[in-house]
RNA sequence: GGUGCGUUAGCGAAGUUGGUUAUCGUGCCUCCCUGUCACGGAGGAGAUCACGGGUUCGAGUCCCGUACGCACCGCCA
């Protein structure tokens, strides 16, 4: 036996009793004849003490050396109240280094000051300190407070297969090259998305799955190659029922993680989100809610926004509040650069101060139509409203990205506020320029609304789909959709992809035939369990809840993945590397 | 695929208009210290300034390229 207690647990009324800990040397003070050792296990840290009579049990002892220790529990002279076990230290008479350790490469404390690079090629040295062990423990606990939730309500956990098959439409695949069917090869899942529907012409009613997902696409502060879905399918089931699911789900995780039970779950749809946030997934810890001013200036003096409207563009505003002193015209200019990213032409700001208007657009514009902005949008002395003239979805998409930095930046979002939103009835399609033809906004099961069934052929820019998200503070939190479970509607909206005969069959077939030996009508969701455990943990950082994260161009810092193969290996797989 | 920022002892940073021996903090090593808990004090070691090329009498500093890291746009059904 190497212990037993561990670094946490001793306490006032234990002071007397024999004890043996190990774990890691986190500090080692050295005062001559008395030495001081913090012992940190996952638990929490101890403090040893070896008096003159025992110091030399620790002389070649250094910093995260494993030890084992035997002594007995007193009283601290002065207690350190930063520590839960601060009261007590463990006067040692007995010492054996289970293992030495080389000096790290760096601090493992709390505040640490090696930068992320570093911190991902010593993970496992990282992971020792409290800021990420603690984000994991986190993660565990969201894992089995779903499992709990969902196995009470009847929910069946089925594992589906990692080794599938390719999925056209969507994001790249990663794929794995068959040894035994030279030239093919599986593909690793981007969801469970077919897997689950099957599962629910299987008659498996109620499913969910903790499920590794994987996609090849460019990473984000938010998005890793491979993640992992709560991911959940029901049969005889609609968009009440799922939702309900959820938000059940959602109390519960964050009653016993936060401790809070008042969350609330309001519903938007796609195109009101898109007209007053300029988002799908709007942070809606803050209102600055876009207006639309397009008809105030249809014949403005002003060129343009005269033109801008004439060649079938928008005007938007955003209204601020209470910041005409706190915005500079240094910070204009450098948001008139920032929405050149979302392809806009710039900014235009007027501020409203002293019952006067001052800003870019202040002397372009004439009295009146200045004052009938200011009657619209209900101006208050100390406001400052940007301006936004462009092609509707720049428009929307670049202003409410101004929405989201200022918000940021002028402290608008309280950082202990959790705001959910449904996002609802997204598109069904998008076009995309690249294959000139529509593709699937969702994927292609996606069921559309019962209102535009006949739009699903003829009128794809105006046909919405029964998709949903679940924002949380501005993250797309999870995605879903009531599914199709008609062939016959099924085989319309391939149409509509313009994906022939044999394409379908192709591409879809196994899936496609399921659906004609009885498939109950299902819905269901994926949820992102790194972005909810990201919210819970107060992290904008991805990589802070994985455990062995990858770098932003997919790389493993640790493990030096991906890397070069053997030639048998490519062999066996009749591979071969593509010269430059 | 694109844009921006970054790369200087183990780690984190400074380094001015290009100019002598590259600075600071921390970590590490040695010595002193019986109540520390970011212990304190004294001393010491530790750098091909990411890599390749260029400009220059002279480059950590300026220019070009490459690699890597970070963030963002595209992408992510």
């Amino acid at each position: 036996m190497y212990r037993d207690h561990t670094c946490n647990e001793l306490r006032k009324a234990d002071e007397g009793k024999r004890v043996k800990l190990a774990g890691w040397v986190a500090k080692r003070r050295n005062l001559g004849s008395i030495v001081f050792i913090d012992l940190r296990d996952r638990y929490g840290i101890t403090q040893i003490t070896f008096d003159e009579a025992h110091a030399d049990l620790v002389k070649d002892v250094r910093n995260e050396y494993v030890i084992e220790v035997d002594g007995t529990v007193a009283l601290k002279q002065t207690p350190n109240p930063k520590l839960e076990t601060g009261e007590i230290e463990v006067l040692a008479d007995a010492c054996k280094v289970l293992s030495a350790a080389k000096t790290t490469p760096m601090i493992i404390a709390d505040e640490t000051d090696a930068l992320e690079d570093l911190r991902l090629k010593y993970r496992y040295l990282d992971i020792r300190r409290n800021p990420i062990k603690e984000k994991l423990l986190v993660r565990d606990k969201v894992a089995t407070i779903v499992r709990d939730v969902l196995h009470k309500d009847d929910f069946v956990e089925v594992e589906t297969p990692i080794l599938s098959k390719s999925t056209p439409e969507g994001a790249r695949d990663y794929l794995v090259p068959s040894r035994l069917y030279k030239g093919k090869f599986y593909a690793l899942p981007q969801s469970p998305q077919q897997y689950k529907q099957l599962l629910m012409i299987g008659g498996m009613d109620r499913y969910f799955q903790i499920a590794r997902c994987f996609r090849d696409e460019d990473l984000r502060a938010d998005r890793q190659p491979e993640f992992t879905q709560i991911d959940i399918e029901m049969s005889f089931a609609d968009e009440e029922d799922i939702f309900a699911e959820v938000e059940k789900v959602m109390r519960a995780v964050f009653k016993q993680i936060k401790g809070i039970d008042d969350l609330e779950f309001p519903r938007i749809k796609y195109v009101d989100a898109m007209d007053k946030y300029g988002s799908d997934k709007p942070d809606l810890r803050f209102d600055n809610a876009m207006v639309n001013v397009t008809e105030l200036f249809r014949d403005s003096e002003f060129a343009v926004f005269k033109n801008c409207v004439a060649d079938g563009g928008i005007i938007k505003s955003l209204t601020f509040h209470n910041a005409a002193d706190k915005l500079s015209r240094k910070k204009f200019d450098e948001l008139s650069e920032f929405v050149k990213i979302y392809k806009a032409k710039g900014v235009a700001y007027l501020k409203y101060e002293n019952s006067e208007f001052s800003g870019s657009v202040n002397n372009a514009l004439p009295s009146a139509e200045k004052e009938a902005l200011k009657d619209f949008l209900k101006l208050e002395n100390g406001d400052v409203v940007l301006l936004l003239a462009d092609r509707k979805n720049i428009a929307e998409t670049a202003l409410g990205a101004v929405r989201k930095k200022l918000g940021e930046e002028l402290g608008l979002i309280d950082k202990n506020r959790f705001c959910f939103e449904w996002i609802t009835e997204f598109p069904m399609y998008e076009y995309s320029e690249e294959e000139g033809r529509w593709v699937s906004a969702h994927h292609p099961f996606t069921a559309p609304r019962d209102e535009d069934i006949d739009k699903l052929t003829s009128d794809q820019a105006n046909c919405y789909s029964r998709a949903y998200d679940l924002v949380l503070n501005g993250y797309e939190l999870l995605s879903g959709s009531v599914r199709i479970h008609d062939s016959v509607m099924q085989k319309k909206v391939f149409d509509a992809l313009g994906l022939s005969e044999e394409q379908i069959k192709n591409k879809f077939g196994f899936f496609i035939e399921a659906f004609e030996y009885g498939a109950p009508p299902h819905c269901g969701v994926g949820i992102g369990i790194e972005r909810l455990v990201m919210i819970l943990t107060g992290t904008d950082n991805i990589k802070d809840v994985v455990a062995f994260p990858k770098t932003a161009s997919a790389y493993c810092l640790m493990s030096d993945a991906p890397n070069v193969v053997d030639q048998d290996q490519l062999d066996f797989l009749s591979l071969e590397i593509k010269k430059d």
